[in-house]
DNA sequence: GAGCCTCGAGTTCC
DNA sequence: CTCGAGGCTC
């Protein structure tokens, strides 16, 4: 069976450790048992069945029944050895020097760090008055643990970990990856084993489950998993399009070669060799120092170009490392300090069904509340149809929640394993309807080549209805404050207003009598709508919403058209003559204003009092400095809101772009600057700050 | 026809 | 913010 060939089935899931007060041997050995299993699906197939933390969760259990129960630690139990198997065609390699594992430091608060000092300082019979001690602080990769093996400066072979004893050679897969010297700088020592980590980098990871949906193949939950996969290629040419990188951290056998005295001199060591070395790290002393370090890099963690699960202290001096010696197989010296999980494992409650603005039909996940990354989930978007059915999200399922940083949560993927009897049917989203949209009745539709069903009930029905209100009234296009969901729910329901134009009908006395609506907000909405009766051409062709049209595009319609009649009456033909219009915007305008009742609710708002300025005549004399540069925001100005800086640039006739290009002319970046500034200064784009802006619109002025 | 550059649209939580 | 897709350019 190929490695990537996921056949879960074949494996006859364990029982899972009953909760109730069973006697402690059969508890043991349930644990043992799912422990295997789950090590064997996560190290031999790559198919991990749970979240790390649950792994670890399960670990830590049994370690605890042990320590209580000496009597019923097994040889082969999971805590007894590293974990992993030798799959079968690769070559099997024993390990010169055991590659072993940290001990994980479970407490993801500073007290982790204190801890392990206390550890180290008890082992070593310090006391308060002793020097403190310097320790070594590196990230805790997430991928996996390979060894180099260089003879005379040259890759011999290339290994996993496996058992610990003994690994496989991955030597034809690891000579792929370009980070990997084939030959050490300035080193000829007879043997040097150097170890490190294989693992993908996040924009590597998103490229490739990119190309992967691109061709219909499965897609990787997660970076590790899919670094795990290419390197237990058996046909190298795979492995050398799963882009890897690799970090040096420690070493194997040696012969011939000095070894520093100190870790972080044996890392600097190592990226003297050629070999890369993760620039993220630190000597300290004391356990503040840790502490510092871990919260430090934790805040960090997100905006890092690569995933870890914790960092890693070492004990930096190596005399004391060897005084320290082993317990079991762990060093004394070194502890591995995580970060709370990103992944949780929760059930599927059920799978709601949302419209939006233009009908489309979003599934949504209603999941059992998950604290993950930070915050309490208990809603995830499904995406569309073939989404929720490629990963066979059933209700009823366990499913694993992902959120890292401000990523919105997602399902990443089912645990099969725990799949309940009951679970529910395959997702049918339209039997699930019955054809219909849930919210109006009216026949759903799926056009042939579209990802997405929408509902065909357009403004009748009231969820686009509803979503229509909320898009004329936003800030970007009519701009009437305080009208917000709430109020909108009840004016819809309440069938206070049916259409647009409804809105500017509304009268106190009505509005009065609504929920949670005093006198004082009732003035103040009225208000608010009167003053959104004065706008631009742009502004109400954006907030109509028609598809396809945006704020730029409706823009751009509004300054070739001049007027709104020459715009509804324009031919397709005409309308392609509009720059960015293509054939797909201009069918779509066509189609909006072919249909009466669209032209009635136009009609009617102007009779209502909405009005703007001609665009023709706006072409006025001012100058216009800016005029064809391309310019884009990042972060925040000082004293310039988005918008403020936007109009500005605009006025000046400059166009505000949101991605930078090679074709941008300036990007004017405030505090807090993002992914934007960095690529404007790989793409070599000049980066003003707010007053280098207000100096191009001024500066340019007089010229 | 491919690849780049934008724009449009959707979405979660506090 | 990110993904998908429309439009433009080569």
């Amino acid at each position: 069976m190929p490695p990537s060939d996921i056949q879960l089935d074949l494996f006859v899931s364990a029982p899972a450790a009953a909760p109730e007060p069973t006697p402690p041997a059969a508890q043991a050995a349930a644990l043992r048992e799912r422990l295997h299993h789950l090590a064997h699906a996560y190290h031999v197939q790559d198919a991990p069945e749970v979240p790390d933390a649950e792994y670890d969760r399960l670990f830590q259990q049994l370690q605890a029944l042990e320590a209580e129960h000496p009597a019923l630690r097994t040889p082969d139990s999971p805590t007894q050895r590293v974990l992993g198997a030798v799959l079968e065609g690769f070559t099997p390699v024993r390990h010169a020097v055991p590659m072993l594992s940290i001990r994980t430091e479970t407490d993801t608060t500073a007290q982790g760090a204190h801890e392990f000092d206390a550890r180290v300082r008890r082992e070593l019979k310090l006391t308060e008055n002793d020097a403190p001690i310097d320790y070594s602080a590196e990230l805790k990769f997430d991928g996996l643990a390979i060894n180099l093996r260089y003879e005379a400066g040259v890759l011999v072979q290339a290994a996993t970990r496996g058992d610990g004893e003994t690994g496989e050679d991955v030597t034809h897969n690891i000579r792929t990856i370009g980070q990997i010297p084939l030959r050490l700088l300035g080193c000829t020592a007879p043997v040097l084993e150097v170890r490190g980590e294989v693992y993908m980098r996040r924009d590597d990871f998103e490229a490739l489950n990119a190309r992967q949906r691109a061709l219909n193949e499965k897609t990787f939950v997660n970076p590790r998993n899919a670094a795990a996969g290419a390197v237990r290629q058996l046909d190298s040419s795979i492995a050398a399009q799963r882009p890897l990188s690799f970090f040096a951290y420690g070493l194997g056998e040696v012969q011939g070669w000095d070894i520093p005295a100190t870790h972080s001199a044996l890392l600097d060591a190592l990226a003297a060799l050629g070999l890369p070395v993760c620039a993220e790290r630190a000597v300290l002393e004391s356990a503040d120092g840790l502490a510092t370090f871990h919260a430090r890099i934790g805040a960090r963690r997100d905006t890092l170009p690569f995933d870890i699960d914790g960092v890693v202290y070492k004990v930096n001096d190596r005399a004391l490392q060897e005084r320290l010696g082993f317990v079991t197989r762990e060093p004394r010296w070194a502890v591995a300090h995580k970060y709370p999980a990103q992944e949780q494992m929760t059930r599927l409650l059920g799978i709601d069904i949302q419209v939006g603005r233009t009908g489309k039909l979003t599934p949504v996940a209603k999941l059992e509340p998950v604290f993950v990354g930070g915050t309490t989930v208990s809603n995830a978007t499904l995406h569309n149809e073939d989404e929720t059915r490629r990963k066979d999200v059933r209700v009823g399922d366990v499913v694993i929640v992902r959120r890292a940083g401000d990523v919105i949560p997602e399902v990443v993927g089912v645990v099969l394993a725990d799949r309940p009897a009951d679970v529910g049917e395959p997702f049918d989203l339209y039997k699930r309807l019955s054809g219909q949209c849930p919210v109006c009745a009216s026949p759903i539709e799926r056009e042939e080549g579209e990802v997405d069903w929408r509902c065909t009930g357009g403004l009748t029905c009231p969820a686009q209805r509803k979503q229509a209100l909320l898009h004329f009234a936003s800030r970007r296009m009519m701009d009437i404050e305080g009208l917000g969901d709430k109020l909108v729910d009840q004016l819809v329901d309440g069938q206070i207003v049916r259409s647009l134009p409804d809105l500017y009908k509304l009268g106190f006395t009505s509005l009065a009598a609504l929920e949670r609506m005093g006198d004082k907000s009732a003035t103040n909405l009225l208000a608010a709508i009167e003053k959104s009766k004065h706008t631009t051409l742009g502004r109400f062709l954006f907030s109509l919403g028609i598809r396809h049209v945006g704020e730029s595009t409706a823009k751009d319609l509004a300054r070739h058209f001049g007027t709104l009649e020459r715009l509804m009456d324009a031919r397709v033909e005409e309308l392609l003559e509009v720059p960015d219009v293509g054939p797909v915007v201009a069918n779509s305008l066509r189609h909006f204003f072919d249909q009466p009742i669209h032209r009635e609710v136009v009609e009617q708002l102007r009779a209502a009092g909405v009005c703007w300025p001609d665009e023709i005549g706006l072409a006025s004399d001012a100058p216009r400095p800016l005029l064809g540069k391309t310019l884009v925001l990042t972060g925040t100005l000082p004293s310039l809101s988005r918008d403020e800086a936007k109009a500005m640039i605009e006025a000046a006739g400059g166009k505000v772009s949101g991605s930078v290009s090679k074709k941008t002319h300036y990007v004017v970046a405030g505090s807090e600057a993002g992914s934007k500034l960095d690529k404007a200064q790989s793409l070599g784009v000049p980066v003003l700050d707010e007053a280098g802006l207000r100096a191009l619109l001024a500066g340019a002025e007089g010229a």
